[in-house]
DNA sequence: CATAGATCCTGTATGC
DNA sequence: TGCATACAGGATCTAT
């Protein structure tokens, strides 16, 4: 489950490894693989020069030499960008591969449950001079990004008449958060996940956030949270903030504030992981 | 327009 | 042993 701080360590992974690199060779193993995509990949990729590698929220993307253009990757739940010598048999859920004309390490993209997806798109400019691609235009920025606006975000938030945790994996009101670090976050926080966004003061949703950023930077300092063996850096390497988890995955487990079990709700479709005395609901 | 819920996918774990 | 079911969840689409 990809996040902020995970989609962070393979970005400065691939930096280093494809900036200056020449694109020679595409193939695409499976359907899924490519989407929103007009027209051919190989097309729009071969003969192009990465000219850097570029990230927000959960999105990556790398503007290419020439065109205006930026070949973009979301990694969904389970995809992974990995640096591979040629010589390297094929992973069990290879979806796609591209060669550099340095004949040097492939860029690969594995994803077991296919929620991730490669494209290329025009790039756009966005609010403060710089470029990103039009397919990302409606994500908002995440906590991480110096441009990040706090006081608009609590403004924004605080407007909404929802849950909490909804609130905060919203990707259009701050992006980089999922399920992981929305839980480590309220539970830092002391908030319930089903509070309402309207009955929290300004100084609460900045105090939250403070939580989300602090999370955030202690994760990406220990390489990101690798809960399975889903998540890996672009060497195939595991993080290891799941050592540092309060609250997600921790249903039965006391909490490390007070004690209490961990509980666990359904919500959204996915898991809540909260302790029922420091996350009181009111 | 804003919000809520369903849906896509597959490997692993669990229950009968 | 074998089969069925639950579970993991990011983003998008549809419904209200």
């Amino acid at each position: 489950m990809p996040e902020l701080p995970e989609v962070e360590v393979v970005r400065r992974g691939l930096d280093r490894w494809v900036t200056g690199r020449t694109v020679s060779g595409v193939d695409v193993l499976h359907s899924r693989a490519v989407r929103r995509h007009e027209g051919n990949l190989e097309d729009d990729l071969i003969g192009e020069d990465v000219r850097c590698v570029s990230r927000r929220g959960k999105y990556l993307w790398m503007p290419l030499g020439r065109t205006g253009t930026a070949f973009v990757a979301h990694l969904g739940m389970s995809g992974q960008l990995l640096m591979q010598p040629a010589a390297a048999p094929d992973e069990p859920h290879l979806r796609a591969r591209l060669e550099f004309a340095d004949d040097g390490a492939q860029l690969r993209f594995v994803d077991q449950r296919t929620f991730g997806w490669l494209m290329v798109a025009p790039l756009v400019p966005d609010e403060t001079g710089g470029h990103l691609p039009e397919i990302v235009r409606h994500i908002a920025r995440d906590p991480l990004d110096p441009e990040f606006d706090d006081e608009a975000f609590v403004a924004r938030l605080r407007a909404r008449d929802t849950e909490i945790k909804r609130a905060l994996l919203d990707q259009s009101l701050v992006s980089g958060i999922g399920n992981i670090y929305a839980d480590e976050s309220l539970w830092r926080a002391g908030l319930h996940g089903r509070r309402r966004t309207g009955s929290l003061d300004g100084a609460r949703v900045r105090e939250l956030l403070d939580h989300v950023r602090a999370v955030m930077t202690e994760a990406l300092a220990q390489g990101g949270t690798s809960f399975d063996s889903l998540y890996v850096n672009v060497n195939g390497e595991s993080g290891y903030f799941d050592r540092s988890l309060d609250a997600y995955g921790q249903e039965g487990e006391p909490c490390s504030r007070c004690g209490t079990t961990i509980a666990r709700e359904r919500f959204m479709n996915r898991s809540s992981a909260f302790c029922p005395r420091c996350q009181p609901i009111s």
